[in-house]
DNA sequence: TATTATTATCTACCATGGTAGTGAATAGCA
DNA sequence: TGCTATTCACTACCATGGTAGATAATAATA
């Protein structure tokens, strides 16, 4: 569905091939008669008369003369989009009532599975700005790059975040927690992991392997949100340990949960 | 391109008929497995799968469960539906530049035909959204009624605004000088006139016939600018001459157009 | 002037890809 | 045996792209 061709998008507007070349050349040179027209587009002057009829019911083009040969030239780009745009707001408008007015069953609290990098970074974006009080967030900076325009915003907000950060941290948002041992985790796992969890409400995780492959899953499901929640927060954990206490004295402690509660009060960064 | 049902706006997204049944059916039940879907959408059980597959594709459902048959979940609307629009609006974003940056040759100077009443509401909204400095108008009632909103809005942008309208207007925009004998006009015509000049720039004229035919034009074209602006002034010269004289003094005025220069700074209400 | 090219308009036909629609084959399982 | 589950095979249709002509009207030229 992502097209980068001037094709293409014009083709996710609903143009035809030929609809896409008529159009972008008439753009570059007009009024042309028919015959020009399917000259210099390279389309087959003998498909040209029903490709403009097309593009005249759309009212993308229009003909003037009367007399003799009609010369065609093209609706201005920007009031086509305009246009289009108006008309796919609208639409969509509509179809949010339709779809919301369904006498839906089940509220979809299962977890979805998440397996493209492209779908990852835009289902954490949504997370991240859907959320309303907290944000907790383990991270590698690969993703972090993706993503730290959403973070500001949503710290713009007033929303508190507290984040994991694998690596040095390129950028300060929230609490920022930079874990070390990036290398090692990397070759342990495979992969980057990432984890995002709102409000404590919903949850994302997912892992990225080297080639963008990704394995993960988004959810609202209660065991699965407070899972990613306590990942996250015994890691912060295991930072501010480290940062006050040297090795030997850390290995005494046990993960003790009572002890997180102050993540966001935390004003240390570490 | 426009369209009412649920099916035919899910289509204009990107739908097969098959594909919105499928979508529809899971919104109003969930978790499903292909089969049950099958049955509640009726879709036949035969086609359910590749449906299946390409709603998959779409990410517009989910499935769920390892082992045993799997169970489908569908992306909550809204959620779809503003990845849509996001994915759309950067494609129009990305498309607006690519045909902006077309080496034009030809700057669009010429005489655009008008033959269908909502195209003609449409370029009429937009011209006069478009108005900067002034608009000279001429209007029925009922053009005027779906065309109001977008006078006040100008008119609320500083956009000087001088109306003859056609009948008692029902509504009080700008300078209004209400033109008396519409039902001779009408019968003379056999339709309503439309005429818009925005900032002498661009001009739209239109003749609306009784079965919402429509015949008319929009230009930038200078001399056709300059007839309908003119036509619009002497409509205005005249309502004028007749408010001030009466008949018989009126015989003896040609139209003047010395007179007319100050239509906008007149603040009388004819 | 006759004839040959070129331009111009338009109809017809075919191949393709995608989707809808139907039927049926297979298999597990209650 | 009947229901669930899944896959295959095949028909039909439609929009599109692609290729060939059928006509005319001009223009070029012998």
């Amino acid at each position: 569905m992502v097209v980068n061709s001037i094709a293409g998008r014009l083709s996710s507007v609903g143009f035809s091939t030929y609809e896409a070349k008529a159009y972008v050349a008439l753009l570059k040179e007009n009024p042309l008669t028919a015959y020009e027209l399917a000259k210099s587009s390279g389309i087959p002057t003998s498909k040209i008369y029903e490709v403009l009829t097309r593009l005249t019911e759309k009212k993308v083009v229009s003909s003037l003369g009367d007399e003799g040969t009609p010369r065609y030239i093209p609706m201005e780009a920007d009031e086509f989009i305009e246009r289009f745009r108006n008309g796919m707001e609208s639409n969509l408008k509509a179809l949010r009532e339709d779809l919301s007015s369904l006498p839906g069953k089940a509220a979809v609290s299962y977890i979805w599975n998440i397996l493209d990098h492209g779908y990852l970074i835009e289902k954490a974006h949504r997370t991240i700005l859907d959320a309303r009080k907290t944000l907790l967030v383990s991270i590698w900076k690969e993703e972090l790059a993706s993503l730290d325009v959403f973070f500001r915003r949503a710290e713009e907000k007033g929303v508190r975040i507290a984040m994991v950060h694998f690596g040095v941290p390129a950028v300060r948002i929230g609490q920022v927690y930079p874990h070390p041992i990036e290398e090692t985790l990397y070759k342990e796992k495979g992969g980057r992991g990432l984890v995002i969890v709102a409000d404590s409400e919903t949850a994302l995780m997912a892992t990225v392997y080297a080639n963008q492959r990704v394995e993960g899953a988004w959810s609202i499901n209660k065991g699965f949100v407070t899972l990613a929640e306590d990942y996250i927060k015994h890691d912060v954990y295991i930072m501010k340990v480290v940062r006050r206490f040297n090795k030997e004295l850390i290995e005494k402690f046990g993960p003790r949960y009572e002890h997180m509660r102050d993540v966001y009060e935390d004003k240390e960064i570490a």
